[in-house]
RNA sequence: UGCCCGAUGGUGUAAUGGCAACACAUCUGGUUUUGGUCCAGACAUUCUAGGUUCGAGUCCUAGUCGGGUAACCA
């Protein structure tokens, strides 16, 4: 009131700043973070999480995390631990974990009450029935012909129901409101069903499970939270779950709808998620492939990295779709300021210095991280053969090409100038080995004789190197949008078959083999690199790619033409 | 077909009736022993038409376009 400053909040802050400001809810801000345990959390997830619990962070509230598990079926405790594992990950503590299925008594001893005060009724209607009944857009719905039975029978049916008298689907509870509302959430929604099925954490003492409405604002109100924040889809259960608890008379959480995170060459649905980890197209959850949480920390993503990008991304009521390129970003702006510089040669070729003696190595003086001064610096062996990266090599190069051709030369990075005099081929005329002479007067990097040279390029000793298996990976859809699948084709047939490449053969420094699982890594000129958190073991090393380098040579060479 | 929601550059957001701002992407140039980083520059009259107002991206009306929505899923 007194203040004008502006800080230019989102929607829902604002809201909510307003909302404290005015003393509503006595200035309390509480929310939850409320997931179903049937599957793992994505990086849409993770938009919801940093603003649930930003907001209690924010607003001096607290946030709570609340496992939707009405749904006895698809849920399981694997699924609970990997959420709950996720989330302290990203760097989260919720204030009080609870469960949907901790108010399953409130729930019913709720239901009785509508029923008693005849709104709500036990209904027989077949699933086709009640879809016939409910009429459509440009129809009005007809009243079931159970919507009159008084409220002792529909008590008594009510009470055989939870004790199992009846079979799934013969009957249901359901609100008695209004079958000719505009909104289709209001003509007499499902409140209970009949499943006999074991619940994850209930077992068998429940036949009957409250639908999502009939828990979710419940649920939310039994916790006292006061802002429910969900996704745009729910913009039109709002009535009912306004309904539900106007109905019941307790406190009324606001709930406020934003629109979900979309990213480019991404698939974000769960069940499709679901689908690629049950028909074997990835490892699993956590695949690097996969948008997962789990799977973008198995890729060697950062919390940071990506709490920032759910900042930058923002909060807002339109549906957008944000460029993968964002993601890439975030984490490379991350680890350029704290992963340490080490060489990785992905795809080998030998060098044979002929000028320098065999069985002679020194040490080179490299840094550790440009970006971080207190990283200090390390020394690596330099001999007379070296692995450098097959692509910086071209016998036909094209005229920008900066790195190594016959007779052309390069700087080796921390070391000297080297010249290439010879290529060696095998039968097949694949290149094997690179003759070339080094010039021991530039050991500085520069020519006493000021030539110069336009490329430096990386290389590591054979002597010392030691062999890695190294994932690389791309977008798993090269579509930017992989739900629009084209005619005659399935969503799996836009999976991008180069998402994954390995390579078998890579040459890494030994320094590697003390690295811990999934501490990370500049291969200098290469890429961002973690150690794999599951197959990786010193001896038998396995690094995944997390991210590239910016690459303006590939991307102009992309752009004018392959060169080959 | 009804109802609900939305619309600012190639993309994502900001501007709280008062000079359309920031970032990504793209393109130029500079620095550089990573074709990385860093630095400098280029890139829009806010979907359309009316209205209110001294003044509208912002408020009102109508339209256009886009999204959501008719599970005993969440």
């Amino acid at each position: 009131m007194n203040e004008s400053q502006h800080k230019s909040l989102d929607f829902i802050r604002q809201r909510v700043a307003d909302d404290v400001a005015n003393g509503k809810n006595d200035g309390r801000v509480q929310t939850r973070f409320p997931p179903e345990p049937n599957g793992y959390l994505h990086i849409g997830h993770a938009k919801s999480i940093c603003l649930n619990f930003g907001l209690a962070e924010e607003f001096g509230g607290k946030c709570n995390l609340r496992f939707d598990d009405t749904n006895p079926e698809k849920e399981d405790n694997e699924f609970v631990d990997a959420i709950r594992e996720d989330i302290r990950w990203l760097g989260f503590e919720w204030d009080a974990e609870y469960f949907a299925s901790d108010y399953f008594e409130k729930l019913y001893i709720w239901a009785i009450e509508l029923i008693q005060r005849g709104k709500a009724y036990v209904c027989d209607q077949t699933i086709e029935e009640v879809r016939e009944y409910r009429g459509g857009w440009d129809k009005p719905g007809k009243n079931s012909p159970y919507r009159e039975r008084t409220v002792e029978e529909n008590l008594d049916l009510f009470s055989r129901m939870k004790n199992g008298e009846f079979k799934d689907g013969e009957k249901t509870l359901r609100a008695k409101i209004d079958m000719n509302s505009d909104n289709m959430n209001l003509r007499d929604p499902a409140m209970y069903r009949i499943r006999h099925a074991a619940h994850h954490r209930t077992g068998d003492q429940w036949c009957i499970y409250p639908n999502y409405d009939w828990a979710h604002g419940q649920s939310d109100s039994i916790e006292g939270i006061t802002h429910s924040v969900c996704t745009l889809e729910f913009e039109q259960h709002r009535p009912l779950y306004d309904w539900y608890i106007g109905q019941l008379e307790v406190h009324h959480p606001q709930q406020i709808e934003f629109a979900k995170l979309v990213i480019s060459n991404t698939m974000m649905s769960k069940r499709k998620l679901t689908e690629l980890v049950a028909g074997g197209f990835v490892e699993g959850w956590d695949d690097p492939r996969m948008p997962t949480i789990s799977g973008f920390r198995r890729r060697g993503f950062t919390p940071e990295s990506i709490r920032n990008f759910a900042k930058r991304v923002g909060i807002t009521k339109h549906n957008s779709t944000t460029d993968i390129a964002v993601m890439n970003l975030c984490i490379r702006e991350h680890l350029n300021r704290i992963a340490p510089r080490v060489t990785g040669v992905l795809d080998p070729l030998k060098v044979v210095i002929e000028n320098y003696p065999e069985d002679e190595f020194e040490m080179r003086m490299t840094g550790v991280n440009p970006e971080d001064e207190n990283a200090g610096t390390r020394e690596v062996p330099f001999g007379r053969e070296l692995y450098i990266e097959r692509s910086d090599f071209m016998e036909e190069a094209p005229k920008k090409f900066f790195r190594l051709t016959v007779g052309g030369e390069v700087r080796l990075r921390n070391a000297f100038f080297l010249k290439c005099n010879e290529v060696i081929k095998d039968k097949q005329g694949e290149i094997v080995e690179l003759r070339c002479t080094y010039d021991p007067e530039t050991s500085g990097g520069k020519a006493p004789d000021g030539r110069k040279v336009k490329g430096t390029i990386h290389w590591i000793s054979a002597a010392h190197a030691i062999d890695a298996e190294v994932r690389l990976y791309d977008v798993m859809f090269e579509n930017e949008d992989p739900s629009d699948v084209p005619e005659g084709k399935d969503w799996k047939d836009l999976i991008n078959p180069k998402a994954l490449v390995v390579m078998q053969n890579a040459k890494v420094e030994p320094l590697l083999n003390e690295a811990g699982t999934g501490d990370s890594f500049q291969f200098v000129r290469n890429g961002y690199f973690c150690i794999d958190s599951k197959d990786s073991r010193p001896g038998k090393l396995v690094l995944n790619r997390t991210v590239t380098l910016k690459d303006a040579w590939s991307k102009q060479q992309k752009k004018g033409g392959s060169p080959k």
